[in-house]
DNA sequence: GCACATATTTGAACACGTTCAACAAAGTTC
DNA sequence: GAACTTTGTTGAACGTGTTCAAATATGTGC
């Protein structure tokens, strides 16, 4: 009755190493054959016979040809956290630089694999879909991406209104920022790059302006707003206890 | 060679009375098919058989499935430019209210077809396809819909910079809603309803502040920024002659 | 009306994603 | 190691969107 060996992601089923070899196997051909060929025309027999694998073992594995791409896309959100840890660590970052390497290093992750991303927003207007990327289920994945955006953000003082949205706003604006690397066909998307630098830049500055008198109610209406619509985080958002802060 | 009758969208091919009407059948049928039984469940051959036309018959005048609901989407924008127009026309309304005039009519339009939107979001992840919200493909859709906008802001004065803006950025906010629109499982859509005037409200008044010195040099920045990513108005927009302004 | 061209209609055929019942291998219990 | 359970593997079969060659209807020039 009791398995030994690793526990799956779900902590459900047990997985034996073979198991594990032959998955990890299908997931890289997968992906390059999908890198070769395309998401399009590479077909999910073409990719189960280059893996050396049946046709029905890649949906053992899989539940749907996106759900491979949903799973590479995990690990590199694994390697986002990895990369953006090793870069505050190493030295002590202001406010934008940490910023800037967030962003960068995602895109770093990405450079080659743009297209790969489309999969990311093809059910972003389904809201009951399993891999929507504003829906429920892919609610773990979104929180782990908006920790990412938080440890940026460490331990600078913010007031407590403004500290609420930056998460989500931060995720968001990553996401917009992904769609236009996307779209970006010059050469290397350094425009993305400058996108992003010139937006960061503008962030800064603006938390900055956002202290004057003058925006203060308008800074209270956005606020409102946002909360009326939903749009703060979500409540079971687990704040990264280390960088909470407390009302003054 | 010569043929008389109606030519079709793209004036190259010759479209007799009884096409139009098959056409028609066909369009109508499927949205009656896709409203009932969903777009994923609503197979072709389904809504050619109710049409009573053959499956065949469906993809001579439709590319593909979701080509059909883009030409419901036509109709929409079609609409949507009417019940402007005629809003503007019976009397006279300030900047704002026309703002929410623009909104709420298209939200009207789309009230009972909230699933069928979810097509629109579909290929924005895929630059290069022909259905991508975002692509070249769909560019003649986005000019129309964003001269709808620009109706909506008259001869009201605005500084050029800010202008150049306005129809993209009023476009990009109504895709948002329309998204937000989508998830929003509140009675009657009515957050979505709350959330545009709140918006809209907040939008007049950042318009006003954009005037303040405080603000000249951010906002010189945040149009910069703008212009080197490409996201001002794409070059061959046709601004709505009756409404463009020269400089000051 | 006839020959021809073009527009429209048809359903069989195709390719693909996905499902599933059956089988094989590995692990567990005794 | 035998009986049994669980995990992993297989490819045929299904349903679907889409394509296409062939058939039919409609229009044109004479």
């Amino acid at each position: 009755m009791i398995q030994l060996y690793y526990l799956n992601m779900f902590n459900t089923t047990a997985t034996s190493p073979k198991a594990q070899l032959t998955r990890s196997n299908i997931l890289s051909t997968a992906l390059r054959v999908f890198r070769e060929r395309g998401l399009e025309s590479a077909t999910m027999r073409e990719l189960a016979a280059t893996a050396g694998a049946s046709l029905g073992s890649a949906y053992y594995y899989f539940p749907s040809k996106e759900a491979i791409i949903q799973a590479y896309y995990d690990d590199v959100q694994a390697e986002h956290a990895r990369r953006l840890a090793a870069a505050l660590a190493e030295k002590h970052l202001d406010l934008k630089d940490r910023l800037r390497a967030a962003f960068h290093s995602k895109l770093d992750i990405l450079q080659g694999d743009r297209k790969l991303l489309s999969a990311l927003f093809r059910y972003t207007g389904e809201p009951h879909h399993p891999l929507s990327a504003l829906g429920d289920g892919t609610r773990k994945n979104r929180h782990q991406s908006m920790s990412v955006f938080l440890a940026a953000l460490g331990d600078e003082r913010f007031p407590d209104d403004i500290r609420a949205i930056l998460a989500p706003a931060l995720w968001a604006l990553h996401m917009g920022v992904l769609l236009y690397f996307i779209y970006d066909d010059s050469p290397e998307q350094q425009r993305t790059r400058r996108l992003v630098d010139g937006v960061l830049t503008l962030i800064v500055r603006l938390l900055a302006l956002a202290k004057l008198s003058v925006l203060k109610p308008v800074r209270g209406s956005i606020l409102a707003l946002l909360r009326d619509a939903g749009l703060l985080p979500e409540p079971d958002f687990p704040q990264v206890p280390a960088f909470q802060e407390s009302q003054p």
